[in-house]
DNA sequence: GGCGTTCTAGAATATTCGTAG
DNA sequence: GCTACGAATATTCTAGAACGC
C-alpha cells in the first residue's frame, strides 16, 4: 500500500539501470534482472578505482564504500542472485519479481523487508490454499 | 481559512525567496521549491560567519542563530525535504503544495501544524470517500 | 557490562576530544564536559568549508556531513546540552555522566540507548530511595 | 491561543560486521 | 567458497515537548 520513497534504495537503483550515463548496472536480456560489472560499479558509483584517479562518474548515490554492502541492500530488498553463465568475471546478476523493465508499476512492492514483513510474508508462503487473505480483512 | 500574517513564517520565507538582495534561498529550476545553501544562509540571515567579519546582509528577519531551528520551522509549515542532485554541500531543497512561485494565492494555507491540526489532517487523508465530514461532526 | 568497542562513537569521541591536532573538540575547564566549536568542527571532521577549499583535517572519522547528525549521535548516548556562557557563537557544550577526561574507565557505560535500555533507565530513575545503587552489585 | 526557539526523541533507511547454512 | 540473514550502529528527516512572548 505504498507509493514510491524517491529517496529509497528501490527508486535509486531504478533510476541507475534507466540511466544511460551509468554502465555499470543493466538490464538483462529480458528486462528481469540486474546485471553488475562489479570492478565498473566500485569506479563509477563508489569512487573507489586505481588512486590517482578522477573522482566517481556518478557520485553521492550511495554512501558506502563497499560492494558488499550494496549487494546487502539487494537481498534487504529481496533480489536474489542468480548463477552467471560466465562465473568469477566480477559479472553478478541479481532478480526481483518486482523489478522489471517493463514493470515499473511493481516497483512500489519492492519494500525493505524487516523481520516482521519477513514473518508475514513467509506465513503467507506456507499457508494451504483455505484461505490468502485472513478472515474480515476489508476490501 | 485564515489570511496571511505578513510577521509569520510564510510571508517572511515568501519574501526572502522573492528577494533579489538575498542570495542564500532561491526558487528551484521549477519553481515548486525552496534551494537553500546553509553557509551562505548563516552568514546572511543568522549572522554567524567567521568572527571578525562584517555584520550580516539582511539581519533581524530571524531571531535564531541556528539552522536547524529553520528547519524546524519549515517542518511545522508542512515542508518536506526533497533529495538534491548533489548531496553534501550544503544545499537543501525543500517543498510544499503551497509554497509555488507562480501561485501566491496558496499562501494562505501554508499554517502551522499544531497536535491537533496534524491529527484533524491525517484523518481527513484516510477518511473514504463516503463523507468527509463524520456525522454530528461538532462546529 | 560491555568493554568499548573502538569503532563506535564513544572511542571515536574520546580520541578526537584527546587529540592535540584536533581543535574543534575540547573538554570545558572542568574536564567534564565537551566543548564544540560547530563550523570549526564542519570544516575539520565534516569536509564542509567554504568549496574549492582543502580537504578536511581529519576526514573519515564521521560519514556524515551534517551537524545535526552529530548532534543526533551524542543525544543517543546520553549527552546533554549545557547552556553555554556565551550562546549564539557556534559554540556548544555537552555532558554526560560517563564521559570525563580523568574518568576513561567510565567510557565503557556510555552505551546507545535504543527504545528498550531508555524505557528501563527511566524505570530505575523513577524508583523509591529502597535500593538506589543495588548492594553487592558485582564489580 | 498562536508563534518562535531550543533540545531531545521517534522512526525509517543505510551501513557494517559476523556467521549460519 | 559463497549466499543470505540477524543484529548493532550510523545517518537522515520529522516530530514532541517545554518554555517565553
Amino acid at each position: 500500500p505504498g507509493s514510491v520513497n524517491p529517496d529509497a534504495f528501490p527508486a535509486k537503483l531504478w533510476r541507475l539501470v534507466n540511466s544511460p550515463s551509468v554502465t555499470s548496472v543493466r538490464w538483462d536480456a529480458r528486462g528481469e534482472g540486474l546485471l553488475i560489472l562489479q570492478p565498473r560499479f566500485e569506479r563509477e558509483l563508489l569512487g573507489l578505482g586505481p588512486p590517482g584517479q578522477g573522482p566517481p562518474a556518478a557520485p553521492g548515490v550511495f554512501r558506502t564504500r563497499s560492494f558488499a554492502s550494496f549487494v546487502r541492500q539487494l537481498n534487504l530488498y529481496g533480489f536474489h542472485k542468480v548463477l552467471p553463465a560466465q562465473p568469477g568475471e566480477g559479472l553478478h546478476h541479481f532478480q526481483s519479481p518486482y523489478f522489471r523493465r517493463d514493470r515499473p508499476d511493481l516497483l512500489a512492492r519492492l519494500q525493505r523487508l524487516t523481520k516482521a514483513k519477513r514473518a508475514k510474508l513467509a506465513a503467507v508462503l506456507e499457508l494451504p490454499a483455505r484461505s490468502q487473505r485472513p478472515l474480515g480483512s476489508p476490501h
